[in-house]
DNA sequence: GTGCTTGTTGGCCA
DNA sequence: GTGGCCAACAAGCA
């Protein structure tokens, strides 16, 4: 599931619960990869008694700060999410971590544990967090930048150069998808062949897709929608992509589907041509 | 049983 | 050294 809003969205959830509270125990899972090279019991002592101070979302990962310099930076992998549940919930077979804060749980699950959970300490963010690329929402996102990159991975599909997190982080399948739809390019086009003004229609809508995902999946301000991906509008790609005999929400015709860059891709081969019209 | 799955990484090869 | 591709990781679901 979670690709950048869904970040967003399972970050707010655990802030809403843990703020201005000290954790007041935590559970791990011994036996899960998910925390790669931390042993659960520095965690645990690191973490009871220490004050929740905030929390960020970036690309498809999240860093939740505490007193006494303590950082868990979490990756959500293919399956990974973030719960909230009651003070004196018992952990299930796929949840890895809890931190129990007084009046609820903060529960980190991951059936197929592809998802990480980092422990730092010390008084900056870890490496892996200061590491993401710069927002794609932000203004160093640059269209002369996304043209370079296409240019140095020109040979590769335009879909698999569009899920590279150096330079356009936070963007999963789905979202590749959705803006490749948007931006009427092909996804099996290689990179290199985009004229620019279909090089600045991915820059724009790459950003559109991000600001549009961040408000309908992950709310403005405080506001949290009550479930994931409930509010996305029918006219998006997104509704009808995994649909059997899908349409596209724009001309009616059929989707397609196939396997691009290693990933499953659903287009419209309507709006989305392999050998676009000559101007 | 088979064949999928919204992610990342390391190894191989050109 | 760089770029492109692919298998592996693991478990649930249809």
């Amino acid at each position: 599931m979670p690709e950048l809003a869904e970040a967003e969205y399972f970050r707010k959830r655990w802030h809403q619960a843990a703020r201005g509270r000290r954790i007041t125990d935590v559970l791990t899972h011994d036996r899960a990869r998910i925390f790669r090279g931390t042993p659960p019991l520095a965690l645990r002592r690191a973490l009871i008694g220490a004050r929740y101070l905030g929390s960020e979302a970036a690309a498809k990962q999240m860093c939740f700060r505490f007193g006494g310099g303590v950082w868990l930076g979490i990756h959500l992998g293919m399956s990974g999410e973030l719960r909230v549940e009651p003070p004196d919930y018992l952990p299930q077979k796929h949840d890895h971590l809890v931190l129990r804060t007084g009046p609820a749980s903060l529960v980190f699950a991951d059936p197929r544990m592809f998802g990480r959970v980092e422990f730092h300490l010390g008084t900056k963010a870890p490496a892996s967090w200061t590491r993401i690329a710069p927002p794609i929402l932000s203004d160093a996102f640059r269209v002369e930048a996304v043209a370079t990159f296409l240019q140095r991975r020109r040979r590769a599909p335009i879909k698999a150069v569009l899920l590279m997190q150096e330079r356009f982080p936070g963007i999963g399948n789905w979202m590749a998808d959705e803006v490749l739809w948007r931006a009427a390019i092909h996804p099996q086009r290689a990179a290199g062949s985009l004229r620019p003004a279909e090089v600045r229609a991915l820059w724009r809508e790459c950003r559109r897709v991000c600001r549009l995902a961040l408000t309908t999946i992950a709310g403005r301000g405080d506001y949290l929608p009550p479930d994931l991906n409930t509010h996305i509008p029918d006219n998006w790609l997104f509704r009808h992509r995994w649909e059997d005999g899908g349409r596209c929400p724009r001309t009616g015709v059929a989707l397609r589907r196939a396997e691009i860059g290693g990933r499953t891709t659903c287009w419209s081969p309507a709006r989305q041509k392999l050998r676009p019209a000559t101007r």
